[in-house]
DNA sequence: CGTAGAAATGGTAGCGCAATCATTTCAGGG
DNA sequence: CCCTGAAATGATTGCGCTACCATTTCTACG
């Protein structure tokens, strides 16, 4: 049943090794934890034990002791999409290196599981908590703000976060993509997405276009949104589905690349002139948007930055130092291509 | 400092939980880890008890008292490849509906660094563990082997597993996308990827492909490996320098559809026919390979159906049941498409 | 109505470690 | 060589929970 060959010994405790280097648990564990404070010949002989016996620490042990972990949950609401696993990513390395450990809860766009998500992981007694997104239940806000500890809100910028805040307004990136379409000339625009529904962040980018529109005395039409969750062909599809329903659009405002290069490739194969019989634009800045042709016009998300510094954020205040800032407004930036 | 506003009281135990419905401790324990033992009317008091109390479990103390918790580790060598990340996700799917929370490690290719990875976590005394490859350390190896709790590695297929194995022949698959090369009439092949010394699941791939080569006394070469991480303009730069270098070529083999890809569209803006003028294939079975023109002919890897069956198989374990297979071989699927 | 056996509940002990405070050892000055 | 303060080490205690076994309550049946 079980791999082992070796007899399922009993696995060596701290006190194992405090016994077998002839010294008291305390220096071991604090050989452990603050080698410094540990004088050299003790420290090897500790070593040398715990090489001997085999021992790894518990720090489920360590952890109830000192009431309180090394784990840091990063809850997302979703993995098949990249942006999350790029921030993920970044939160990984930097916390990776400071020797925490990542613990990882998905909640399919789902409030309710995130509440339990977070309810959860506060069991682990962690330090503090990444959690992307700013719109949360009620109850999920109160039990973070009662916990006390450092809480980090990512991929959105958005006001009274429960405690810090990093990333970028997708309000004012739909606004800046709207102003370009407008001032390149394209009068008749559509906003397409997946989900929109669920992924209030691609909602907000239609809605700051949508305000841009107003301004302008453009005219305004309901996003398009699609049941299923974005992937390359559905933009091919919503492309040829806008052409032939909506023949007066010029252009169409994707929620984010993946739908977006999705449709220059099928414009592509369909031999459909893009920008000249209908422009694209993007969200996210993948790296084949500037390599189809027409290489596609975009906003670059900074991702792996955004997950970055919310580690440091966080782990800045988990060490006791007040970070240079609560609300970090990390910019987008408009990658004007051939698309459009 | 903190975002209480609340005062920091100490938080709930079950303890007072149980004082507050009146009940002993472990009557609490009961109905929170197995409600079918407890009475409906005392497991509606101590509902009541809990949200009255605000009482989160401590997971902490759970694991150190039954030595275990419901944690499972996952190691991965990298977190910007997307075939990990969807492996980790197909684990996630079914681990999270088990009730099982993943913690996540990142080696970045480094063995010393999955051994680190690998010796921490068994600290959180994980009811068995998901490992990426099937190289390890002896160390890594050993310490697995005496731990004696159910592992999966996964990602390849082979032989002599630490215990279960989920994956899928890279050997095998570079033999495959080989022989249909030389079907099609192409008779002067070259591999090209990124890293190969330490992404060896690539490298296998190579060697399958060489095998084939050798079977039918075709020209051999040397793999090309570039030094810098994969990603799709590299792929483009590949396809130029191969053209320019070995004119000879009549097919590039690339390590991963990124590459691919990013030489599909770079030939695509340069002109250059494909597959006439040179054929390309890809491995993965990305969304995008099959959007392109021409369509890139590739190997499909079920990566989300691996990382749902490693987690199954360990889950199984987990449980006590035997399950089916030890190693399993899922299989990969030739996708033949206009590229070659 | 009594009794056996099952189901529900409780008391006790200890998981492995680190916080805390007590004690010992050391370095350096008089 | 003693004394003082700092550095190094040790003894004790408890973190919050569940395993284990003991006890009580319920159910079914003669």
């Amino acid at each position: 049943m079980s791999p082992a060959k070796v007899p399922a010994e009993r696995t060596a405790t701290l006190k194992d090794v405090a016994e077998h280097a002839g010294v008291s648990p305390m220096t071991v564990s604090r050989a452990l934890n603050k080698p410094e404070t540990v004088s050299d010949a003790l420290r090897a002989r500790i070593d040398a034990a715990i090489d001997a016996l085999g021992y790894v620490q518990n720090h489920v042990a360590g952890a109830l002791a000192s009431a309180g972990s090394n784990v840091i949950p990063v809850i997302v609401p979703s993995l098949s999409n990249t942006v999350f696993v790029e921030i993920v990513a970044g939160i990984q390395e930097v916390a990776q290196a400071a020797g925490y450990q990542l613990m990882l809860g998905n909640t399919e766009y789902d409030l309710e599981r995130e509440y339990t998500a977070v309810s959860t992981f506060l069991g682990w007694s962690p330090p503090g908590m990444i959690i992307a997104g700013m719109r949360h239940l009620d109850r999920t806000r109160h039990l973070l703000k009662r916990w006390g500890k450092p809480v980090v809100e990512t991929m959105e910028f958005g006001a009274q976060p429960i405690d810090m805040n990093v990333g970028l307004s997708h309000y004012k990136a739909g606004e800046a993509m709207a102003e370009h379409l407008v001032a390149r000339g394209y009068r008749q625009i559509v906003f397409v997405g997946c989900r929109l529904d669920a992924d209030y962040r691609a909602a907000q980018r239609y809605k700051g276009m949508d305000r841009v529109l107003a301004k302008h005395g453009l005219a305004r039409r309901e996003a398009l949104s699609y049941e299923e969750p974005s992937n390359p062909a559905r933009g091919g599809d919503a492309l040829m589905e806008v052409l032939s329903m909506k023949p007066k659009a010029d252009a169409i405002f994707f929620a984010n690349d993946d739908l977006a290069v999705g449709a220059i490739l099928r414009a592509q194969r369909e031999g459909i002139a893009v920008p000249k019989r209908i422009a694209i634009a993007g969200f996210n800045g993948l790296p084949f948007a500037s390599l189809v042709t027409p290489a596609l016009t975009t906003i670059m998300s900074p991702r792996h930055e955004i997950g970055r510094i919310a580690a440091q954020q966080l782990i800045e205040r988990i060490s006791g130092r007040t970070p240079t800032k609560r609300r970090v407004d990390v910019s987008f930036e408009m990658q004007v291509r051939e698309s459009t």
